[in-house]
DNA sequence: CGCAAAGTTTAGCATTGGCTAAACCCTTTG
DNA sequence: CAAAGGGTTTAGCCAATGCTAAACTTTGCG
């Protein structure tokens, strides 16, 4: 055998971190579309796809190409030229999403940062931060009540 | 002037924090890769494709395809079959995105998550972190070790 | 020294998520 | 009630990231 045989362990192991960090962007823009989709609708009493395309600040087209794909995974409803609708899973995943999303906002605004940068940071953190992780938040805000 | 029309103001306000995980987006896989680049030199003395695909949990050949990428950037040079290096810039960006790295991964461990969780969240969370909330974690660790 | 195995790159494909321009449909209003 | 005009979708393009299989180098050993 010429050449260095390589040892799969210690790799494998730090690997991990970059393929959790994959799965989560994979699930990231779902997430972010439920939740905007579930204030909508909240907010308005319904939501459109440019309503979606002006608060995630791309083009309509992108929304709607978007939307296919969220369809087929279960998530939302919608028939051409009307507006859009959550399933059962939908919902539940924008609920979930705006639990963790109001904790980690939270947690930073109580770490001592402006509520501009509360709002920007905790958008894309929330997608990273794993369970046990938003229960130390939890735990820090409780704390912090007290 | 039929159906209604869109006052942009508060949209154009709350997509910039879409915007902006966008923006992280597209320039996290480079500060992973030259970071990534940086320890296999520190530790191994050379960083070789096929170590920083296995780091990576990726294929050699996403990997090739990555390194032109950041080569045309000019963050490494490399010539075929050979190990790769990085350019100031290269290593310029591996410092502070280690630097940034540490803060938020000890940050975690003083908020109480265990070391792996640490490990893995970070890898993550680092790419969404501003330099306000950065200073607020450097903070908070200062207080916790007074 | 030469060759075969191991390591590396290339080729070719797929998906995601952007964009613009053009086509299409719905609704408001004349 | 019909057409104009705006909102929506489609078509077609592009870049980034991933994969597998095949081609190509390098190199350790016989
Ligand atoms: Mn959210
Ligand atoms: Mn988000
Ligand atoms: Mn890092
Ligand atoms: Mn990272």
């Amino acid at each position: 055998m010429p050449q260095r045989t390589k040892k799969p362990g210690a790799s494998r192991i730090r690997s991990a971190a970059f393929q959790r960090i994959r799965a989560d962007h994979s699930s990231e823009l779902a997430e972010d579309y439920v939740e905007l989709i579930a204030d909508l609708i909240d907010e308005k009493g319904e939501a459109r796809g440019s309503d979606v395309a002006m608060r995630l600040g791309v083009a309509n087209a992108t929304v709607v190409k978007t939307l296919k794909r969220l369809q087929d995974a279960g998530l939302v409803t919608q028939e051409p030229y009307r507006s859009i609708f959550l399933t059962g899973e939908g919902w539940k995943m924008a609920e979930d999403g705006r639990k963790k999303h109001k904790i980690v906002e939270a947690f930073l605004l109580a770490l001592g940062v402006s509520e501009k940068t509360a709002r920007i940071d905790s958008e894309g953190i929330e997608h990273h931060v794993s369970d046990e992780t938003l229960r130390a938040m939890a735990r820090f805000l409780a704390r912090k009540v007290m």
